[in-house]
DNA sequence: ATTATCGCTACGATTTTCATAGCGCAAGCC
DNA sequence: GGCTTGCGCTATGAAAATCGTAGCGATAAT
């Protein structure tokens, strides 16, 4: 991976993956046992979601908690805090769409 | 499509596609060709490059400006400062990786 | 021992993304 | 007119990502 590669174009490449924002999305209030963040997810692939979850964690965002599930990391926490705007836009977006 | 579906759950997933938030973040300073896109995301193939163009457009986020090319619309701008944080988030992110 | 749940892997089918070639059009030039 | 140049974009077949489904191994409760 090189390493001067902005980060901004590092974070895209894994949040433009399919699923992944939304996994992040999902964890934002409680951890969740794979099973039950498959579902939440609509039944998304188990290995589809295992893909994700690895590199999740890789990238420290999620963790897995022994007895917990999976959860976010802090640094997960702050990139949801990122995002949480983007939740008030899409009802602006979508309101004025149709 | 259902129409009931949260707004969150639907640009995630126009978001979610591949080049599609590349794509807005080429367009942050100025209107480009389709050629010039192109080049700017890296010589990313014309038929995806065009799918994603239909599709933002559809969403209204981006429009093609006669002699200008494609820019982004006043919701496209406002998409864009909602990712502004982003970038900043990205970099600490990063750096906390190493 | 049986049942149940869980995390996850395997695998073939479908869908998406890719690289490449090139068409039709408009503008500039000879 | 004929010739190039650049443009937006389509077509096509290959490669990669995603999907749906089945099911294994482990753990725990009955």
């Amino acid at each position: 991976m090189p390493q001067d590669r902005p980060a901004i174009a590092e974070i895209i490449e894994l949040l433009g993956r399919k699923w992944v924002m939304r996994i992040i999305w999902e964890l934002r209030d409680q951890a969740l046992s794979f099973r039950a963040l498959q579902s939440a997810c609509g039944d998304l692939s188990p290995s589809v979601l295992n893909d994700r979850l690895k590199r999740l964690d890789a990238a420290a965002l999620v963790e897995k908690q022994p007895g917990e599930g999976y959860a976010l990391t802090a640094m997960g926490r702050e990139l949801l805090e990122v995002y949480r705007p983007l939740d008030r836009w899409a009802r602006a977006w979508q309101a004025r769409r149709r």
